[in-house]
DNA sequence: CGAGAAGTTCAAGAACAAATGAACAAAATG
DNA sequence: CATTTTGTTCATTTGTTCTTGAACTTCTCG
């Protein structure tokens, strides 16, 4: 028994959700990870869904009141998981369901998720770029190696300074930190 | 007379470089800009060969010794200039070619241009989103409303701060001001 | 157990983004 | 000017990423 509600609207007949406040949570989520590329756009959505919602929910319940294949709704919700961004809830009916589900709302945990997850892993890869960089600097003679050695610097501080920004920016933009 | 040299190594035969040093830089740009999600990679790489140069370098400088075409070559110079990350010089040799191009080397004026032309227009948009939400959420009845309400005023908070970290991140990142 | 529902995995296809190349415009050259 | 060279535009091709759907595994409960 589906109990999705076609959307009204002319516009974008993706989402079938039982009210506007969700379709607009829906979107704007959507939106916010298309933008920012965190993964795919159904991601933005799901959150929106759960974000939208005053209790959590159920697998089913997020596949078919996005509309979206059971398929995607299993791999966004890992995805959104392993960002940290979703947290499971036992099933307080224990109704056949085995978890629900429900947002993450702290800020600085979403960036943290997003952080740890995303730039993180980055990090040593290009610490290794720049040693090799820094190599091939050296090799060359004269004028050109010095250029090279500037250059590399340069990149060297700008990662520094990256590096050193990141928990400031967690630091500011984190509520006091909440439990 | 192209006088491109085939990258030795099996792996990425993409580039053609006449050294490794800018092969290496090529790369570097190439994948942070993939990473990052400023734009099509090729406008890293094309970053990453003008980063990696002593002299500004020519158009045709670019697209040959990339190994792009020169529409790629154009559009990723066109939109590098409109973020403000590479400028270009007069002609010294007035050799027929109409510019000379070379990387903007200030993290600051880098940051500041992708703030511009990618944030920026965004945060007007969702501005208007957030006022729909509200005005979405007022319309619901009791407990419902109330919920809503506190859900629209948390994204208005994380905007705010959002907003807010933006300047400050720029004043961390940035050198003391160059010029 | 065993039947049915809940959830996962993954190959195939749809949707999207980027690169190409050829036709075109603008400058320089002579 | 006519010709060659430099650079741009844009329809098409190429390549990547997302979603789907169906087969499969796991769980629940009689």
């Amino acid at each position: 028994m589906s109990t999705a509600i076609k959307a009204v609207q002319p516009a974008v007949p993706r989402f079938l959700a039982a009210d506007e406040f969700s379709r607009e949570c829906v979107e704007f989520f959507g939106e916010t990870v298309q933008l920012f590329g965190f993964g795919p756009p159904s991601i933005g959505e799901i959150y929106g869904l759960l974000y939208a919602s005053q209790e959590p929910l159920s697998f089913s319940d997020i596949f078919e009141r996005l509309d979206i294949s059971k398929g995607s709704a299993s791999q966004g919700l890992n995805l959104l998981r392993s960002l940290g961004a979703v947290h499971t809830v036992a099933p307080v009916d224990a109704n056949g369901r085995r978890e629900y589900f429900s947002p993450e709302l702290s800020l600085r945990k979403l960036l943290r998720g997003v952080l740890d997850e995303r730039v993180s892993p980055l990090a040593g890869k290009s610490a290794g770029r720049l040693a090799r960089l820094r190599e091939l600097a050296d090799w060359a003679g004269g004028r050109e190696r010095k250029f090279r050695l500037s250059r590399v610097q340069q990149l060297e501080t700008w990662r520094r300074r990256l590096k050193a920004v990141m928990p400031v920016l967690i630091a500011l933009l984190g509520p006091k930190s909440k439990k």
